[in-house]
DNA sequence: TTAATCAAGTAAACGGTGTTTACTTTTTGA
DNA sequence: TCAAAAAGTAAACACCGTTTACTTGATTAA
């Protein structure tokens, strides 16, 4: 239950100041995003210097890349239990991919950031970790497992490339996510506001990424 | 060819000032992002004072904002021109979504700001226009017509509805566009690097999603 | 042509930001 | 108990977007 074994009082102290500095961090982020998120606030709000943040982060983007990295571990989970379920495959894989879009969109200012960040340079630098160690990496190899899982099951064609589909279902579930983050309006413009719900409507886009996926691409 | 007949040399002087402060902002911001993009350098660069800018746009945002919907109003321009192809129908759709894509990560920096922008809020507000009177809705509009004109012409189920449907293409191109705008390591990763140039992706990837239009929703 | 008016442009300040430096206080371990 | 290490901070640095008060230059009316 507690740690008092291995932990000495100074280092479980740091830690909850730690905890305090990550926690009132991610109330302000998760509500009003970066430009809310300002070091002299959190600092004041934790009733400590903003020199102090210092003493456990290097930088506010290495905070700010703590929140989003552990939102993104938050997701894989959800979709980890979604995959639990044991309903058919291909009900299965539409649960997945509504799930990881419902998550995406309850969170849009961590979404969007964890995609935002390293916008065009340099991706692999020395600081930075190796894709399949992150938790975007996580998601993708279970994404792709899956995938591979359905042409296995015959759900999908032989020749399809699990990690080519990866890549493609991926794409398509960060385009509805983003635009359901970024543009409240987005399901329910035109004169036909209200014929679907926001639900409806990502329910009915994964049914479109599976059947695009189960025809083969060598087609007539 | 010159307008001297309708303005006043005043007049274009200013047009002149104003046309250098806005190329100025879109040669640093297509190459370095919002982040590059100060007041204070921008004014530099053109050799008048940081406040000399505000007689010509009343926020940094609202020079921004030029910067995007001109960009994505060359982006239309692109895509209009794509369809003025004599291929069949699936392959000038494809063309469009595949031009759409490729127009969006050669300029990441634009296309990414140009739906960063109002993030949670009022989408709503006095000053912002409405989505029909955007570039944005322009394309949406142009996308719409066109899948309409795939349904008449047989290509995509009767009963499929077409808004609907450009709602759901322009996600998933989305999708596409921010993944190759952000990670440029994208469709290149895991052990199997370069078994297809993004060009091919993009192109394997427009067709994934017209063949999920092309099957009716309601499936046996 | 002269005087009055309006637009263009600017220096300096305001309130904010992330971050660093030099310093003080507190805690720890021998 | 006492030196060393860690925690915490005040103040400064170098930026940022923006506003205010002001000067300079061009335009227009008398």
């Amino acid at each position: 239950m507690d740690d008092h074994l291995h932990t000495t009082p100074a280092e479980r102290r740091r830690l909850q100041v730690r905890e305090a500095i990550v926690s009132a961090a991610e109330e302000v982020f998760s509500q009003e995003g970066e430009e809310g998120l300002s070091i002299r606030r959190l600092a004041d709000s934790i009733n400590y210097s903003p020199a102090a943040i210092y003493k456990y982060f290097g930088s506010k983007e290495e905070l700010l890349d703590e929140l989003k990295e552990s939102f993104f571990g938050r997701l894989v989970e959800h979709i980890h239990a979604t995959g639990d379920g044991e309903d058919g495959y291909i009900d299965r894989a539409r649960a997945c991919f509504a799930t990881y879009i419902r998550t995406a969109i309850d969170k849009p200012h961590h979404y969007a950031a964890a995609f935002a960040g390293h916008a065009l340079p340099n991706a692999l630098a020395p600081g930075v970790p190796e894709f399949a160690e992150t938790k975007k990496g996580e998601a993708f190899l279970f994404l792709s497992g899956m995938l591979q899982e359905g042409v296995d099951l015959g759900h999908f064609p032989q020749s399809m490339d699990a990690t080519l589909a990866a890549k493609s279902a991926w794409a398509a579930m960060h385009g509805l996510s983003m635009m359901l983050a970024h543009m409240p309006t987005f399901p329910a413009f035109g004169p036909d506001d209200d014929t679907m719900t926001p639900d409806e409507f990502i329910d009915f886009y994964c049914d479109l990424i599976i059947r695009g996926l189960e025809v083969d691409h060598d087609r007539p």
